[in-house]
DNA sequence: CAAGAGATCATCT
DNA sequence: GATGATCTCTTGA
């Protein structure tokens, strides 16, 4: 079943823990791939200086100041792109970041692009996770409820959920100490444990 | 196995 | 002109 537009209304923590065990559809010329989420981030409001849009309103951040359930895709470091899932209100900057997924279906696509033999290591990281699954920026603003890129309830409750502290945000202050980021307990395809 | 450096570019100052 | 919501490879024990 097909997670509606509603589903990303809710509060962003809610949303970030929510994912977890749900599954991540890509359908491209080259074929489908799909991977069960087992790690997240929530990146929420004007106040998170971890958040990008706590730098105000700008021509890069304006997707997370629109309507919830689009793509916010961005480069970091020259190299990595990062998905994100804007949620809650217009006007209330949000989003969801996709850490990392279980790979579960096109996995010899993925292996074709990672380069790599070991499957935990296809998408155990967000940088990893969009190259396995060919987003880059022209999916920047893509509505998730459509028919490229969206997520599924297979029925599967996620399980055991650990929260820690952010990964990479040291210069966020206070921020960075919130416990932000979702994980599932001893799954072997997070990023970190 | 742990730690460190380098890669490389869109975005904001 | 500085700086990342990272990854991979190299180094040294």
């Amino acid at each position: 079943m097909k997670l509606s537009r509603s589903f990303y209304q809710q509060s962003t923590l809610d949303v970030a823990r929510q994912l977890l065990g749900k599954y991540l559809i890509r359908k491209h010329p080259d074929g489908t791939t799909v991977g069960k989420i087992v790690e997240t981030e929530a990146y929420v409001g004007p106040e998170d200086k971890a958040c990008h849009a706590s730098r105000g309103r700008t021509a890069r951040t304006e997707i997370m100041f629109g309507p919830s359930g689009h793509a916010y895709v961005y480069l970091v470091y020259g190299f990595h792109h990062m998905l994100n899932i804007v949620t809650e209100a217009v006007d209330f900057p949000a989003a969801v970041l996709i850490r990392a997924v279980e790979p579960v279906q096109g996995i010899e696509l993925m292996r074709t692009r990672r380069k790599t033999e070991q499957r935990h290591n296809l998408a155990s990281g967000p940088g990893k996770l969009c190259h396995a699954f060919a987003i880059d920026r022209a999916l920047n603003g893509d509505d998730v409820c459509g028919g490229t890129l969206y997520l599924e309830d297979r029925g599967e409750a996620a399980s055991k959920v650990v929260t820690t502290p952010r990964i990479g945000v040291d210069y966020a202050g206070p921020w960075k100490l919130k416990p932000w980021r979702f994980l599932i307990k001893d799954n072997e395809f997070v990023s970190k444990p």
